[in-house]
DNA sequence: GGATATGTAGATGCAAATATCCTTTTAAGG
DNA sequence: CCTTAAAAGGATATTTGCATCTACATATCC
């Protein structure tokens, strides 16, 4: 329900790199970051090089960087390309005796669809990108573990 | 993304039982009106049965009605029954440097399933069903074809 | 140009959502 | 009772999203 794994993927990459802004990051590297799975981080990865929101490099020192600043990048961005938000414009039953017009069912779903695409359009990546601290995860400090944390 | 399938029929469901409230309508009679395979809808309507959302009576005269009013029943009452909405509490990743405190990314995310929630609350069933017709379906007047639309 | 490090592509596996079918239970009407 | 109409329950497809694995292409470094 609402959100599917494959966008919290891609959401998760891409402030990944956004915070690593210049420096190619491998799948791996995002892999581990972001907890994702890299084998499936690899399909994901490429269908945002496919929609140009990102670029590859292959080879030693590859990886992916943005193709755009991360203020320049919204959420929806990243959502259309993996998993697109489809509006409601015509009814799913399929009658023409309402026209364009939605039955009240639908409209309303169709706002709900709409407020969401709204906020994913004024949210930017760079609203995602935690800068409280240094080098750590997309999602707190994971990467400098913090003392008295052993595991 | 967004919506299952499986909440579209509900919904549609629910909506036509608001608007024959009283006179129990058969699994067949819900599918045929909907636009929902009778099979599948037969579990979606058990459903809303174990969550208390319809009775069910059985045998000749038989069917589902609704146990509440139209108006005291939310959309988001629905859609808990079938595909409920899960809110984001804890970071998926799973980090504990941030306490209760979301990363930005799902604290946006979180807030965009917020306002869905909200707008489901809000929306009572009642407000779904189309009255500007007599008999019509959930969605316009498929149930009296209109004249010229001869199959 | 060989070794190594990367992304790219395709095949396949797996699980959950969706859909179908068949049998059983319960109720109503004669 | 018996027949009929309905829901309830369970077994089984089908489809789709998610995930894994392997082979391949391309770049860098020595």
């Amino acid at each position: 329900m609402i959100f599917s794994q494959t966008v919290e993927y891609a959401l998760r990459s891409v402030v990944w790199l956004a915070s690593h802004a210049g420096n190619p990051q491998t799948v791996q590297q995002i892999a581990e970051a972001t907890q994702v799975p890299s084998n499936y981080l690899a399909k994901v990865m490429n269908s945002l090089r496919r929609t140009g929101l990102v670029e590859s490099r292959r080879g030693l020192g590859g990886g992916y960087i943005l193709t755009r600043t991360s203020d320049e990048l919204t959420v929806l961005d990243v959502v259309n390309t993996v998993d697109p938000i489809e509006r409601i414009e015509r009814c799913p039953l399929g009658l023409k005796s309402h026209g364009l017009n939605l039955c009240p069912l639908h409209k309303h779903l169709d706002e709900a669809i709409g407020m969401i695409e709204q906020a994913f359009i004024k949210t930017k990546i760079a609203d995602l990108v935690v800068k409280t601290c240094e080098s750590g995860s997309i999602c707190g400090k994971a990467a400098t573990p913090e003392p008295g944390e052993g595991s």
